[in-house]
This record gives C-alpha cells, structure tokens and sequence, in this order.
DNA sequence: ATGCTGAAATTCCCCCAAAAACATCTGTCT
DNA sequence: AGACAGATGTTTTTGGGGGAATTTCAGCAT
C-alpha cells in the first residue's frame, strides 16, 4: 500500500530515488509503465501479473489492440531498486512522462506514480478546487 | 517476456545487434517473419511453434487465410544470435519493413519486433491517443 | 531551545559490459 | 587464379550501472 507525496530529483543517468517508506514494498522487483495524464505508473510485481493476464486476452487481430499492446509493452520496463534505493528509468519512459530534474513520487494505494514536478503542480490545484466536485460524481460507483 | 524500446543500428552486413535484455531468451534460436504495420516480428522458437499451430488450423478454404499463411511461412527466417548477440537479417526482410540504418526494436510480451526509426516514431505518434483511450477502459474494469 | 545522532538524499567516481567500428577469413563465382 | 561477397571474429570506445563518501535533514534527548 502506497501513501503520501515525496519531493525527489533525477540524477545524471536517469535514476530516481524511491521514498523510504516504498523501498520495502518494491525490493524484490518493480515494473515501470506509461500511465494516464503523462506519468509513469509503478507497480508490484504481483499488480503487475494481473495486468499483464489481462493486456494478453485481448485480440492480436483487432488493430487497436496491436497498438495498444505495442505501446504497453514497449512502455513497460522491469527493474529492481540497488542497494541505495534507486532504480534507472529508461530514456523513452523519461520523455514520455516529461521528467527532467524535479520530480514527485505519489503513493496511490496499489500503485505509486512519478511525476514531473511542474505537472504534478498543475493538476493536483486544477483537482483540488474540484475536488469535492468529482467525488460526488464517483458516487455512483459505489465508494 | 520482452519488453522496453531500444534503438540501434544496422551494420554494413544487414546485421543488427539484439538488445542485451533479449538475449538470454533468444540464444537458443528465433524466427523472423514478416510483421503486420510494416515492421518484423521476432519470436522465440517455443512461441514460433505456438503459432504455426493456429496457423495451420486456420481454414484452407478460406482465400484471406491464404493469403496470410503464405506471407507468414514464405517471408520467415530462422536463425540465432551469433556470440556478440548479433542477429543478420535476410535483404527480402530488411525490404519489406525498409530497414537502412537506424532501427528500434521493441517488445511486445511474446515476441519482439523490429522497426524503421523513423516508421516507429510515427507509429508510436499516431496511436498515443488510442492508448490513453484504452488503458482508461481497463482502468474502469478494476485494475 | 539546542545540541546530538542516525538515516536519508545528493553528488561524485570507478569499473564493467555493451555497441559500433574495424579487421580477418572462407567459400564461391567468374 | 583473382576478386568479390558473405559470414565470423576482434578491438576500442562509450555509456550505464553500482558503489562510496559527503552533505542535508529529521528525530530525539538533554
């Protein structure tokens, strides 16, 4: 279980360092993904098997699911932190997710994510004004 | 399981050097054929066998099947890395996804591919927005 | 409140492995 | 026999990964 917001910086060859309180969790193994709102998605291993099931049921024939499994896959890089904490993120990921130098790391309950710290900005004010707005409309779903 | 996006060139022999992270599963041979979108698809020889299984259950009858299983058996080439991990691709494959020089090759789960530089970056462009589009769907079913 | 202690974060440096260019050999065709 | 094309091997350079050391921060006790 992920919580909280930390303040990190990329270092010259593109590594990150994980927040203290994720490294037990993420030890033994992470995958690094291309996720929703230009940031990367960290996942478990095990959450990582699940998706993987999941991304492998869908139709080879079907255009849109070959372009979707490309980018997925492509996108995806599986790593394990060193004994410092770091772990690398791999060049095309980094562009994707627009990091530079500052960046925050979020835990989001399953998952963490790595954002670019200007964009983190950004949307968190844009959500936190509408905050009380959008949980209203997630009622529906049953929370 | 491959993954990632990794560039690289293709030397004056029509050789191109495997990414380090794919060797080890492909040092026992691969299959090129001829891919769909343009580009080659690399598979392991377990994952080769998988497929001419379903192909050679596809109907007879049917004239797009054909048309299909002779592009797929007829532009296939096995082989295997040499020991610098390096793989030669046949002049008819190198035509036929307009390999020159630089090359990007990615992975895709279950098998690799190998793409024109230039080709993939447009590719990966184009279908960007179909990505977020369907990884929000999943997103929706519980993952 | 202030000094102390430990851990975490940042920078620096070194070494190894991978990539790319270069060289050699073998066989075949003319 | 010579030349060319194909394949295989070798060397050098570059970049990435890993570790260590210093600095900063936070927590704790005096």
């Amino acid at each position: 279980m992920f919580l909280g917001e930390f303040q990190h910086l990329i270092d010259g060859k593109g590594r990150v360092i994980l927040p203290a309180k994720f490294r037990e969790e993420l030890a033994d193994g992470l995958v690094i993904t291309k996720g929703l709102e230009d940031c990367l998605f960290v996942y478990t291993p095990a959450e990582w098997n699940k998706l993987e099931d999941k991304i492998r049921e869908m139709p080879l024939t079907n255009q849109n699911a070959r372009a979707f499994t490309r980018n997925f896959f492509s996108g995806a890089a599986k790593g394990a932190p060193d004994k410092q904490g770091r772990v690398s993120l791999p060049q095309n990921l980094r562009d994707y997710a627009g990091l530079n130098k500052d960046v925050v790391v979020i835990g989001v309950g399953a998952r963490a994510e790595i954002w670019d710290k200007e964009k983190w900005a950004k949307y968190s004010a844009e959500t936190e004004s509408s905050y009380s707005e959008i949980a209203e409309q997630l009622a529906g779903l049953g929370i």
